[in-house]
DNA sequence: CGCCCTGTTGATACGATTCAAATATCGTGG
DNA sequence: CCACGATATTTGAATCGTATCAACAGGGCG
């Protein structure tokens, strides 16, 4: 439970993977608030046989592969995960990224392997939760039923936005939302990005599209780079940009 | 539980909007191995306190608008429904298309208004599910309450196709992938398109690129029209031809 | 019959991709 | 700590593909 290291997304090791910091106090966590098991009552948490481990991803860290056997979800409790996805030509699409509190990984509620693959972009903290325990809670448990279908709700949202914000328009106009999407959660209208390529394959481009968008948006005064890879959104005008 | 009237996709009436057929008898429904209450006992028919009532829209109809209140989820017999969402400059943007036995509008389960606009694109058979009764089914009976996540799960997958088949690469792959999409769930390699503005709003493309390309993949042997608006692929080379 | 809507086709302009090269950055080992 | 090699980013120029604008054909409907 430890502080969370730093992701200025430029991190990157060669011992990416996990490590594993402790298992979790379900009943002392900070974000409990926020998360799945939020309406779980006392009697709920003797229904954990196994501990729940959290762990942590470094930047470029695979958490798991479309395909792999699954047995467990993952909330997140600070950092950022993608989740990819591949045609059949080979050319990926990063079809989701999720942040603090998200839930990933739910299909293995219903499917025994993953249907994407999870990658961190920046240092992440997990928590890693036995597929079993969630389906005995939500049959037992009203509230987490609950909750769990408006995490598939919300995960549809997400998705749509995807398809309307991240694939359509011009490629400015896809930057330009994502750059609004990334500071929404923030305090203040910073925001970091990730890779070129990421961002390509993120919004349909290539990576050199997307550098020159990047650069675009910067000399048009939309962003600025105060220090590397800490971008300042000029937000009410990039609204005004992509209609919003 | 009458005939479903062709739907040709050159049906245009005036007097769209929906027509009441009858009421439901789940127990007895055709298609009840696919659908949702596959797995009601007889004494969970008892909680209907309100008929499930089925509808006829016509092509073109609309079935609900987004932000409308929503109460009641669909179930599609046959036909073929579009759900919209629109950006805030106006432009639409189809998100997914739902067939014979498909869900939609599940988002009632969470939410008190729809998401989407729903939108028959030929003369299209449901049921109108009163969302109180599945609710109440669904907290009491595990098999429903699977099905459910199920069909999140299923929508998810949909979801996910729709970024990374039919909004990533050239016009003419992504046509492609849609016309195996569609001639996917048919016995024979038949299928039926719908207009070129839906085409585009589907694909991201304009209504112009998408007439062309059509043209194109005709002149090349790639489909034929042997009808108006029936279609046949040849979907082995479509297949090669998007590198699937 | 003429109008409106949809689909089709053509010419042109714009924007994104591609290929190539230069530059910047990171991690490594000397 | 610095220098090096590997990797990622940036920039340029040419090409390709899609959007745009405009005109026209056909069908349904008043």
């Amino acid at each position: 439970m430890g502080g969370v290291p730093e992701g200025n997304g430029k991190v990157k090791r060669v011992d990416v993977g996990e490590a594993w910091t402790g298992v979790a106090d379900c009943r002392q966590c900070m974000i409990r608030d926020a998360v799945l098991f939020a309406g779980l009552k006392e009697e709920d948490f003797s229904h954990f046989h196994r501990p729940i481990d959290q762990l942590v991803y470094h930047s470029g860290g695979r958490i798991y592969d479309s395909g792999d056997k699954a047995e467990t979800l993952f909330t997140i409790r600070s950092g950022l995960v993608k989740l990819t996805q591949y045609l059949l030509d080979g050319t990926a699409r990063i079809v989701r990224l999720l942040r603090k509190i998200d839930l990933f990984g739910l299909e293995v509620m219903i499917d025994d392997e993953y249907s994407h693959t999870a990658t961190a972009l920046r240092d992440t903290e997990v928590c890693r939760l036995p597929v079993d325990v969630v389906r005995r809670l939500s049959h037992a448990n009203p509230l987490l039923f609950n909750e769990l279908m408006s995490r598939w709700h919300q995960a549809m949202g997400t998705a749509d936005r995807w398809i309307t914000e991240f694939s359509t328009g011009s490629a400015r106009d896809r930057v330009a939302r994502l750059l609004l999407w990334l500071s929404e959660k923030e305090e203040d209208e910073r925001c970091e990005l990730f890779s070129c390529e990421d961002l390509g394959a993120l919004l349909g481009l290539t990576t050199e599209t997307a550098s020159r968008t990047i650069a675009e948006l910067k000399r048009k005064g939309f962003i600025s780079e105060p220090r590397p890879n800490q971008f300042l959104c000029d937000t009410p005008n990039l609204r005004r940009l992509v209609g919003m």
